[in-house]
DNA sequence: TCCAAAATTATCAAAGTTGACAATTAAATG
DNA sequence: CATTTAATTGTCAACTTTGATAATTTTGGA
């Protein structure tokens, strides 16, 4: 016997527009007023919906360590049974699949995290976590390399892959992407070679 | 017959602070009293030697071109005539030498960047130096490699090394510099190995 | 239709940020 | 030691951002 109760979707709707701001304008230029502007909506329904600036953080922190864990498993899924790797790099590296918010907002949850012991230490947990999973596929596909490769491999692959993540924003051409698909790859061939 | 005119080092100064803070804040969080207190200047002092806000971008701009462009000369002059590229790699990811601060800036201009075309046009531009020279060592130790396989080796330890650059603010593990530094060296090895 | 619960809007004070300029102080040189 | 030039400090108004709360409107069900 009331109005319908759409605290949930606006507060999607809400984080959306915030990420997006801070990925753009980094953590303190993404004020309240832009994110609304984004979101559509009215500036105290933030408020409404999600709470003060501070409530908004920690539901963004929160929200995009469970979102982008859950869109890596997703993606892992997808793998077929055989060629993992080289699969993986192609999604990885395809411009359609690009999702360079993702990294900008971490790269902007970073850069105060000297600030911010708590914040560091998920970040890292978060970034270990990444990088392991793609460890994994390479134990998988050549159970013979050593461990120092493989966590070679590994660091290189997430190194590259961020970076050109990173780098969306200024337009970067498609032959570097390319490029860094190629580098990617013959981290993977590397390792195959020294059997 | 006059006070010693202190504009240039104040200049310095000031634009130092001014970066520190975009590496930290982002652009639009370097606000003029937080760079004023890392500088330990008064803020007024910010208008006397640079200018309003405008003119303390355009400045950093033009100075994180310039200077970078210089640093990176210098570390390729001193490169040794044998094994440059094995060096260059010792160099790039020794973290005395570490300048997490240029990415981090880096970072903070390309979020900006999808605003302002014609700073998206120069960071681009910048970029492509950096990797063309990485590039020329390559051509200059490997000269029968494959373009492709150059440009591909070029962007990967450029991606590999921005990305170990970008992560110093989580306080990551010196392991995970170490593998990136393995990395490295593996697209290294690996084109030397197509001969 | 009327009520209850929730969304939405309006509005305010407090704090922070920027731009600008006047007033003051400091130092080198004749 | 006086003068001149530049550094430094003080101060203000305009604007932006945030936090908070009261008032209003909307919607579904009794």
């Amino acid at each position: 016997m009331a109005r319908p109760d759409i605290k949930d979707d606006r507060r999607e709707q809400i984080l959306d527009a915030f990420e997006t701001c801070v990925a753009r304008y980094g953590l303190e230029g993404a004020t309240l007023a832009k994110v609304a502007e984004v979101a559509g909506l009215a500036r105290p329904l933030i408020r409404h919906n999600v709470g003060n600036r501070e409530d908004l953080l920690a539901a963004l922190i929160e929200r995009f360590l469970s979102q982008s864990r859950a869109s890596m498993a997703s993606l892992l899924s997808y793998l077929p049974g055989e060629n993992r790797l080289s699969v993986l790099v192609d999604l990885l590296f395809d411009p359609r699949y690009a999702n360079p918010r993702l990294v900008q907002v971490f790269n902007a949850l970073s850069a105060g995290a000297p600030d911010d012991s708590e914040l560091a230490r998920r970040l890292r947990e978060w970034l270990e976590d990444f990088v392991e999973q793609i460890e994994n596929e390479f134990v998988r596909e050549y159970p013979h390399a050593s461990k120092e490769q493989i966590t070679a491999a590994g660091a290189g692959i997430t190194g590259i892959y961020f970076n050109v993540e990173a780098l969306y924003p200024i337009g970067v051409s498609a032959q570097f992407i390319e490029a860094s698909k190629k580098a990617a790859l013959m981290l993977v061939t590397a390792l195959g070679k020294e059997l």
